[in-house]
DNA sequence: TAGATTGTTAATCGATTAACAATC
DNA sequence: TAGATTGTTAATCGATTAACAATC
């Protein structure tokens, strides 16, 4: 996007994924076209927002017709870099490294799993999901041989911030975290966290709620 | 709170987990007392926000003191509900749900794993992380004989709806979803929708980013 | 063309931040 | 007491919604 146009809130770039789950949706349910009052009604949010949404990102419709399904599942996934294949590493092959690894939504989108680190000899060697789980103490070593795109980090939270300086120091470009550790995002290494127990904790506030309001 | 008071902000609620995770690292830290002054550097939020923030739930600090991170925690875990002990099940045990079965944070935090679902008769009657595996035809029937607050979803999403129905009508509060398909919170019974790829996606997106900016 | 629906501006609403009086 | 720091109000900033002209 070129310096002087507006720049896109924060909140509007997170609504992106959304978007694309409800799109791509649609697009397999044989939907052609869509207008921003039809798709408010399944997504739950107002047409004006959609239509401001979408006009961040160039603004993908026609008036008196509304939105193509299928150039607006391309132009979504163009802007979330699906069109990209990603190179992936896991970090992690305890219980959730290895459901993550089987996540086949992942590869779906366009993601490619190459590895899976750990640090356990009885788990080294192994294969999970067709890809060989490696010495996690030879991660430098790999990442400086392979080019990896991302890594996500299923590690117990002691181990965070020394993986974290490894994959820093060899070119990984972005992480996605469920340690229970927030790693702060530097500008030039973009991280998701991604809290499982905050979602639980916030259902359970949640319920609370419905008994005192 | 009373229905006289101001409503809360949801952005506001929705921070409360993430509160209650860096006081509760202050805690096991042996921290004391805290400023607004001082958290704020840590969790890199402003400090009128958490004044503000921990005002809506009822201001816990003393005015030349700070906040007592003893109290704080305790304050805001009975606020999430976690002095509660909810119940809990898993639907599914695939590779995701035998993780989250096994996550030990959710035990930590008080949440008490009473069982896992599947359809599949050989995992059904096995053992994961000290639950039985029950055979989901029976949820309906195991509901009605179990008090259970919290059930989390990790089935393929095309199951979601048959068995959000017989949640719903046996008397389950609230509902964690990992599948992929968003399910409407209904005001009686809340869900909180907990989407990987989505993050992933953003991910992706941020990466691409910072080239262009 | 008439009807539909976007793109976009302006108005509203809500959240964040600044400021400072209250008070420990 | 003097200093520190909250609680809280008011000001600012930003996001959402409404409205409608543009246009397919």
């Amino acid at each position: 996007m070129a310096y002087s146009e507006k720049a896109i809130p924060e909140v509007a770039q997170r609504r992106l994924p959304r978007y694309y789950r409800y799109i791509s949706e649609l697009k397999s349910k044989g939907v052609s076209r869509i207008s921003s009052a039809a798709l408010s009604r399944e997504m739950n949010v107002t047409a004006s927002q959609i239509r401001q949404d979408f006009n961040y990102f160039g603004g993908f419709g026609q008036q008196g017709y509304g939105y193509n399904v299928e150039s607006l599942y391309e132009e979504i996934g163009h802007i979330l870099g699906l069109d990209k294949k990603d190179s992936m590493i896991i970090l992690g092959a305890g219980n959730l490294g290895r459901a993550l690894a089987n996540h086949a939504a992942f590869a779906r989108r366009g993601f490619e799993l190459r590895a899976v680190f750990d640090s356990d000899p009885n788990k080294i060697g192994k294969r999970v999901n067709k890809v060989e789980v490696l010495d996690i103490a030879k991660l430098g070593e790999y990442l400086s041989d392979n080019k990896i795109d991302i890594a996500i980090l299923a590690v117990p939270k002691g181990v965070v911030p020394e993986i974290y300086e490894v994959l820093k120091e060899n070119g990984v470009k972005g992480i996605l975290n469920f340690a229970y550790m927030e790693i702060e995002s530097d500008p030039n290494l973009p991280i998701e966290n991604v809290h499982i127990s905050d979602s639980l904790m916030m259902l359970s506030y949640r319920i609370k709620q419905k008994g005192i309001e």
